[in-house]
DNA sequence: CTAAGGTGTAGAGTATGCTCTAAGGTCAAC
DNA sequence: GTTGACCTTAGAGCATACTCTACACCTTAG
């Protein structure tokens, strides 16, 4: 497919395929005789990583570490691995900071919604809780 | 406390208050006659909550959204809920979706812990399984 | 053949979030 | 009173990740 098509099946702009394709995140595009470039179904997939992992927070260059250890064939196994335990142990750690901000908006929330309660009875809902 | 102290306290370089401060995320910095920074423990407080929601990939507008309804006074209590509410959701997603990354890092660690094996068996650890 | 529209490259511009420098005022110690 | 550490503002510079423009080539419909 065309660049066209497979920024409409992605939803990412023509200039930024031409530009994570510079940055090595799409790898293998290939090129008709007059020279557009051939995307294969695997870009479209491929896309959808980049997109899900983007959308955690990973910058480009590590999304291109773990796509590139995906890839393995020219990585080493061992190497592969340990790459894929440390972004996971990243992620697990995100997971468990972010239980806790969670738990404190859930409280914080509660707060503020007593506090509007109370403001319905004609008092404030000024807070000092801004705890760390 | 002067700005080397809130400094040294917070691990952020005074360049970096200074630009939260313009940027609104650090509120009520006091003056000295002199004209110096004055900075109450709060700020201490306050920057390490910052530094947490930064950390999790909130944007600094995103962060000053929280902190100013934490502050609450000015803004009204129902709808200081309702953005807890909505950072709590989109907190709540980021959760969901980095489980499944985790799990799927997990998953390729062993894939790749597998072939390492079969590797030292002389073969390959080529993969085709870059799943969405 | 021509016009419209897709594609190519190169490179400029933008937004965010710092990071640093320059030029100068403040202060405590010697 | 001068040295040196600390403070001030304004603004330049930088990295990341786009986003867009200019200009030229390619393709297809009429």
């Amino acid at each position: 497919m065309r660049i066209a098509e497979l920024e409409q099946r992605t939803g990412v702009s023509r200039h930024t395929l031409r530009y994570y394709e510079k940055e090595g995140l799409l790898l293998e595009v290939g090129r008709r005789g007059n020279n557009y470039r051939d995307y294969s179904e695997k870009a479209v997939q491929r896309m959808g990583m980049v997109r899900q992992l983007k959308a955690l927070g990973f910058s480009l260059k590590e999304i291109r570490e773990v796509l590139d250890a995906l890839r393995s064939d020219s990585i080493d196994c061992d190497q592969g691995a340990a790459l894929m335990a440390e972004k996971k142990a990243a992620v697990d750690g995100k997971i468990a900071e972010l239980k806790a901000v969670s738990a404190m908006l859930g409280d914080e929330q509660k707060r503020l919604l007593a506090s509007a309660e109370a403001q319905r009875r004609r008092q404030s809902c000024l807070s000092d809780s801004a705890a760390d």
